[in-house]
DNA sequence: CCATAATCTGACTAATAGTCATGTAAAGGA
DNA sequence: TCCTTTACATGACTATTAGTCAGATTATGG
């Protein structure tokens, strides 16, 4: 019977309308500054609706998150392709992370929102599940790209992979966040040139890699 | 004349004292479950009161967060007397910053929080401003230990001090937050240890700026 | 054509950040 | 001591908004 299936992929279909709403007011206006009746205009269904679709307002900017991780591991995928050895293809994710947090800032946003909130995880019904499969797929390409540089020797292979990579994924969502939330204010205030600080940490994140 | 002085003093002791309680009930009950009737019943004045004080409930937490940069200041400050050459103190550094994200959860995630989110720094009325200017006091003590160890010879000299203190910062902040707010996670859906992610990436920092 | 299930609706509630007109107390001059 | 002025404090009130739910609407399948 072919209905059933027509019906999910309706639904599915509503699903992903919603959230494409949310995304453009929560990016123009800010999450904070949008009201779930603003989505319900913006996505012609009405409030209610929404509630039949996700949990909560966090829910469906989890729903945004899955998207940006979803979208930064393909980003990751592309720039492993790139490098010759591990190590290189290391700096490919970093300089396409940087790439990333440029062009689309408000996923960035979204992806520091889910880590730096003490979202539930153990809600085995909404997003933030997703969002942490996700990003351990993301993370798991970094994994790979270190795997691969131990073993043609461009990485020191001292350290447990995964260890490196959970490190890595920390630190530069550490660095970007300042850049681009202090970014301005350490320009202005303190003289300091951005890309003199992403510079810096591509040179000592090499070095701490280097075989 | 002293009455002048003697308000003064009054009115910033029931500053404290209003920070004293919102802290007490920010940290036993999160800041977003925290109402201010239940603040100011805490610190037992009436809400009006409070907004006399603070513009607003993010500029009471930003006051806590000040507090907090403050303290995370002299624990560094402490931290570089016990290295001897630069790159001990460095270390050292770190090892007081795990110790204080550790020992003051809560300060750390009210440090988290400013840094994550867009807090208004050109709002000089605000205590945004108190801890951008206290935030970047304790940064200049990371800056001192860098410098020692260019001049000791113990950390390579290529880089600037002040590039490379931010870099660490935004590092082990991103760092210490993953291995916080997703630790429980990583521990139980992937079998990692967060030692032994703290020491795989005390491990890298090291060798990012070892001579 | 009807019964049942699935989906949708928007008025409603509860919660709460922030305001403001009205009060009270302290200061200081006469 | 009294009176005026200034400074501080109050809490009822407003505006906003996340989330709910009883009832309406639409689709399905017999």
């Amino acid at each position: 019977m072919g209905i059933a299936e027509r019906k999910e992929r309706e639904k599915e279909q509503k699903r992903n309308d919603i959230v494409d709403a949310a995304e453009r007011l929560f990016f123009s206006n800010g999450f904070a500054n949008t009201t779930m009746d603003e989505v319900a205009k913006e996505a012609e269904f009405s409030k209610g609706t929404l509630y039949l679709y996700f949990k909560s307002k966090e829910d469906l900017y989890l729903a945004i998150t899955t998207r940006a991780l979803n979208l930064l591991e393909h980003t990751f995928r592309s720039a492993i392709a790139k490098g010759r050895t591990g190590l290189e293809k290391v700096r490919s994710i970093g300089e396409s992370y940087i790439g990333f947090a440029t062009e689309y800032p408000d996923y960035f946003n979204a992806m520091v929102y889910y880590e730096s909130n003490d979202v539930d995880l153990k809600d085995s019904e909404g997003n933030a599940q997703a969002c942490e499969i996700q990003g351990m797929k993301t993370l798991q390409v970094v994994a790979e790209a270190i795997m691969i540089g131990m073993q043609d020797g461009s990485i020191r292979d001292d350290l447990d992979p995964m260890l490196v990579a959970t490190v890595l994924w920390g630190n530069s969502t550490g660095m970007i966040t300042i850049t681009t939330l202090k970014g301005e204010h350490l320009t202005e205030q303190h003289g300091m040139n951005i890309d003199d600080v992403i510079a810096t940490s591509f040179e000592m994140t090499m070095r701490a890699l280097k075989k």
